[in-house]
DNA sequence: AGGCTCATGTAACCGGTTACATGATTAT
DNA sequence: ATAATCATGTAACCGGTTACATGAGCCT
C-alpha cells in the first residue's frame, strides 16, 4: 500500500485536490511511479474512510467545483510512521520482467539479443534526456519546499541517473560480447 | 503476464512439476524474480487450459505422485513471441517504494535518513553476497544448457552485481551530504 | 467549431501475496 | 520421534491497470 503513502506525502507539502497530486505524481515521482489518475481518486477515498484525510468541498465559478484533501494529524502519524519502517528490500528484491527476457534469450539468435539490447540502452538514454526537467522543477518548487526536502528530491534524481547510466554500459558491455560470436 | 512466460522458459529445458519450477525459479533467477510455488501452481493449471502446457500425472512408489508439465507447441510459440516483443520499458518505469521513502525524507531528521540509507547499503552488499552461489549455479547447469544459453543467465547475475554496486555507492555518496549538515 | 485544461469518478479485470490446508516418504 | 524433502493445492485479499464515462469552462 504505497500509492496512498505517496498522497500522505505530497499533503503534508499542502492541501490537494485527486487532479493536484495527479499532477504532482508526474511532475517529479513519475520516473519511479507513475500513477493513475482513476488510483488517486480511489485511494483518496479509501484515506478518507480511515480517517487520514479530511475533504472540503470548494464551489468555483470560474472551473468545475472540487474536492480539497489535507490531510489529519492520524494521518501525518500514518506518515511518519511508514517513513520510519525499514524496507530496503523493497528496492532490491523486486521483480524485473526485463531480466527475464535476457535469461531466457539464450532461445533466440544473437543478432535479436543485440537488437533488444540496443532497444534497451537507447530507451536508458531517452529516459535520462526525460529526466532533464527535473532539476528546473526541484529550483521552481524547491524554494517553497526549502532546500533540506529539496535534497531529497535531488537524491532520487541522482539515483535515477546512476541507474540509467549503469543500464546503458551493462547493455554495451554484453552487446560487445554478443558481438563475438557473430 | 509474466510468471506464466517465466515458466514457459522453464519447460522450454525439459519438461517440469510444479515443485521443480519453484526450485528452479529459486536457484536461477529469485533476486529478480520471486515466485510463490502456491502462484506457480495456479499458473500452471491456466497455461493447460490454453493448451500452452500439457499434464501427465506420473505415478511414484518411493515419492508423492506428481504431475509432469512439458511444453506444447502452440506453448513454443507464444513463449517466443513473448520474447520478440519489445519492452525495455519494464525495468526502467518500474515503481520502487524506496525511492518514494526517500523523496519524502526530508520529513524526518538527518540521522534518521542516514540510518536508513545506511541499512540499504549495508542490504545491497549482503544481496551480492547472496548471490555468490550464481557463478556456481551458472557452472553446474551451464553444461547441460550449453554455453550459449548460460552466457545471458551470465549476463542477469552482471547487472544484479552492477546494480547493487551502483546501490551502495549512491547511498554513500547521499551519506556524505547528509553528513555535511550534522 | 475544436481542442485544451480543469475536474471526478466507476467497473471489470489481473497479477501477485498471504494464509491456510494436506499428506506421503526419507533420513537422522 | 521429528525434521527435511517431496508434492499439490484453495480462498481471501490487495495493489494496481485499463477501459469507460462525464462534463464544465477557456482559448483560438
Amino acid at each position: 500500500m504505497s500509492l496512498s503513502h505517496g498522497i500522505l506525502g505530497f499533503l503534508t507539502y499542502s492541501g490537494m485536490t485527486g487532479y493536484d497530486l495527479a499532477k504532482s505524481f508526474d511532475s517529479s515521482v513519475s520516473f519511479f511511479w507513475h500513477a493513475q489518475n482513476s488510483h488517486i481518486y480511489l485511494e483518496l477515498g479509501k484515506l478518507e474512510r480511515r480517517g487520514f484525510v479530511a475533504c472540503e468541498r470548494i464551489q468555483q465559478t470560474d472551473k468545475p467545483n472540487k474536492k480539497l484533501y489535507t490531510i489529519t494529524d492520524a494521518g501525518r502519524e500514518e506518515f511518519l510512521r511508514w517513513l520510519a519502517e525499514g524496507g530496503a528490500e523493497e528496492a532490491l528484491g523486486g521483480k524485473n520482467a526485463f531480466l527475464m527476457r535476457v535469461f531466457f534469450s539464450g532461445n533466440v539468435s544473437p543478432e535479436q539479443s543485440i537488437a533488444m539490447l540496443r532497444r534497451f540502452a537507447d530507451d536508458a538514454g531517452a529516459y535520462v534526456a526525460g529526466m532533464s526537467g527535473i532539476p528546473q522543477n526541484i529550483e521552481k518548487y524547491g524554494a517553497y519546499l526549502g532546500s533540506y526536502k529539496s535534497l531529497y528530491w535531488q537524491f532520487t534524481a541522482d539515483f535515477g541517473r546512476s541507474y540509467m547510466a549503469m543500464c546503458v554500459e551493462w547493455a554495451e558491455s554484453c552487446i560487445k560480447r554478443l558481438e563475438e560470436l557473430l
